[in-house]
DNA sequence: GAAGTAAACTACACCGTGCAGTTCACCTTG
DNA sequence: CAAGGTGAACTGCACGGTGTAGTTTACTTC
């Protein structure tokens, strides 16, 4: 950890090599970190889980370090835009029924898509590593990834609240914040942020009953 | 991770061994495992931490792992008694100020001493080493730990109901579920469980704001 | 003499590199 | 356009160096 900012030069940004092998690289290393962890990950096992030989990693990436925060890099990125594109699905055209469409949403936002499991893996190890990474890293992760949805979040129901269907009278980072709150942050706490499964009427009781004390708190004027 | 339980002779139930070794062990591990994490923790480190021989803590603990295990219980537990206290501390008696009681209950809650930085690091080791870990462990931690100081949250605050400082009409558990979501959930996530400091007043900030979300819930009757 | 100490030792896993040989994409040339 | 050359990318393997879990041994202390 704590790189010093690549001083070499390196294959860090060199677009070359045969295709797929770079994306089977960085899929391979983002399954096998996010299962393991970092220490207990071994390059060994990434090059196998790539099909690739371990030689061909070191020729697209400088370090073990340096591939994970590449990775890092890829999977905050991907996660962001999937739970954004959700956001907007769920809370972008003025809905019907306002309930249903929060619990919905946090619903999708609760329980991963299983095509993105290795990405919220990743996140996890974040989690695990944040000690031992560097800051900036830290800083990045948080504008690329949470920060740029919990801001989309905000627009969306800034703009519900702007039409009358919330309240008023609050901010909409306020909004967003009482919503994740309520309605994911049990959720993820009692699976351990998706370590453990979580049964999937337990997680509907708990986004409901969130999505209905968000609503007590924020909901139309009565 | 995953032992299989124990199959030899172990010195594992021996109170023997001079007095200060094994709490010196334990408490050196409980530092170095919540300082590294699990798998870059060496055994080493923790006996030169403890000033001690690497022997003897074979001679008190059968395994890394289990030693890792014994550390874990005990910290789960002095967590758990500590957050305990602090409820029935600012919550036991009848508080002319609930809004200042339930604050400042929040802010400990948040922040923790620094005289138990070491057990809140070992928590966050615990969920990073989730997925590796026996499953009947993390059941028993949260059985020991955050189970038990939610169970008496909510007892506390059902009595604050109970006595009108509180609005009735939903059960102790939701009010726990509830306070602990807007109060200190968010002062976790942006410090990644303690992993990162956060600026004291930015702390006040969010447990300000989520003791007066969690007033406008169930807060008494205007 | 039971418990602890210090240091050496075994056995292994891992990172990163070197290198000889192979494969593939592309480009020259007839 | 097709045969053939060219060079970069890839493979497979072995190796040096390092770190670590756990054991052993000889010695010390209470």
């Amino acid at each position: 950890m704590t790189p010093s900012a690549a001083p070499r030069t390196t294959p860090e940004s060199a677009p070359t090599g045969r295709p797929g092998k770079r994306a089977a690289i960085d899929c391979a290393a983002r399954t096998v970190f996010g299962r393991e962890g970092y220490s207990r990950a071994s390059v060994d096992a990434i090059a196998a889980e790539a099909g690739v030989s371990k030689r061909t990693i070191y020729n697209h990436h400088q370090d073990k370090e340096h591939l994970f925060l590449a990775v890092v890099q890829q999977s905050s990125q991907a996660v962001a835009a999937h739970q954004e594109e959700l956001i907007d699905h769920h809370l972008g055209s003025p809905e019907a029924d306002l309930t249903a469409a929060l619990t919905t949403l946090g619903r999708a936002l609760a329980v991963p898509q299983t095509d993105f499991e290795s990405h919220f893996s990743l996140v996890r190890v974040i989690f695990a590593e944040a000690p031992h990474l560097p800051p900036h890293v830290i800083e990045s992760w948080r504008g690329t990834g949470p920060g740029r949805v919990r801001a989309r979040l905000a627009e969306r129901l800034g703009e519900l609240a702007g039409a009358g269907a919330l309240r008023g009278g609050t901010t909409p980072e306020t909004l967003a914040v009482h919503f994740t709150q309520l309605v994911t942050s049990e959720v993820y706490e009692r699976s351990l942020h998706g370590a453990l499964p979580l049964a999937a009427d337990e997680t509907n009781a708990l986004v409901e009953s969130g999505v209905a004390a968000f609503l007590a708190l924020h909901g139309p004027a009565s």
